[in-house]
DNA sequence: TTACACTCCGTACCATGGTACGGAGTCAAG
DNA sequence: CTTGACTCCGTACCATGGTACGGAGTGTAA
């Protein structure tokens, strides 16, 4: 059974070294056990590193994932306050999901333009599926 | 018929004067038809700039952004060129859907736990859902 | 034709999310 | 018990994406 050193649970959750430090001041990760003068990680550790890049790449800043994260480890919250947290949650993610779905069909629009009529991109405009069914929001 | 200055689009975009200027700098919005000294700008000024706003919320840089409104605009790019690169935002943007539904589905499961059972709340991990079926990536 | 809002531009500053550095302490193998 | 790799911490620095400032020019309505 090998211990998790710093550098370690960097090289599995694939960041460097100085932002696991950087997370860990940031109230991100839990503070590791210190055996001894280091800090010794658990495997979830990496998980959870995993988790900010996923959750940073689909637009989260580090002050949402940790609110995101903090939604099941907080016992002061009552039930009924991260029951509304976390649907709050959802609604946001199924946004971003709407956003990214119509992005993807219109860009699927233009690889099919580009199959077909060469004359057919210079009409189209990626932006353009922002407003259909959007209005001007 | 209204004149668009800056200040009317960045009013009508939601964002500010300075923004625009900015976005302008990095090559993000047409140059604007100077009709005398003043910037007048398009309504499809607007709509980009939404586009660029919503394509940020969704976890894209700047630059990103920047070549995905280019895929139809840049005409020095072969049409073999822009399918290709078309695909690969596509599959980026198939990639950030995925995490997204599974981060909404653990979510979900949250929000279900916590009108279930208490106790399950502390067994449940928002970061799970992104270990199962994804291996160490 | 002057007054006032608006615009221009360059430059400076800001927050976020890291990344690098350096001197001191630690741990384990030899 | 020394040596070398690793870790500690604080601090400094960096890129990105804005935001603010200020002095000068412009446009228009009274």
């Amino acid at each position: 059974m090998e211990k998790l050193t710093i550098s370690k649970i960097a090289e599995l959750s694939g960041v460097g070294i100085e932002t696991v430090r950087f997370y860990q001041r940031r109230g991100l990760l839990r503070e590791p056990k210190a055996v001894g003068a280091y800090r010794i990680y658990a495997p979830e550790d990496a998980q959870r590193i995993r988790f900010i890049k996923r959750a940073q790449d689909v637009g989260f800043t580090l002050k949402e994932i940790k609110e995101l994260l903090e939604l099941n480890t907080k016992s002061r919250l009552t039930c009924s306050t991260v029951k509304l947290k976390t649907e709050q949650k959802i609604r946001e993610i199924q946004q971003k999901i709407e956003d990214l779905t119509r992005m993807k069909k219109s860009l699927g629009q233009l690889a099919c333009a580009c199959d077909a009529d060469l004359d057919q991109i210079r009409e189209f405009r990626v932006q353009d599926c922002f407003e259909l069914g959007l209005g001007t929001t």
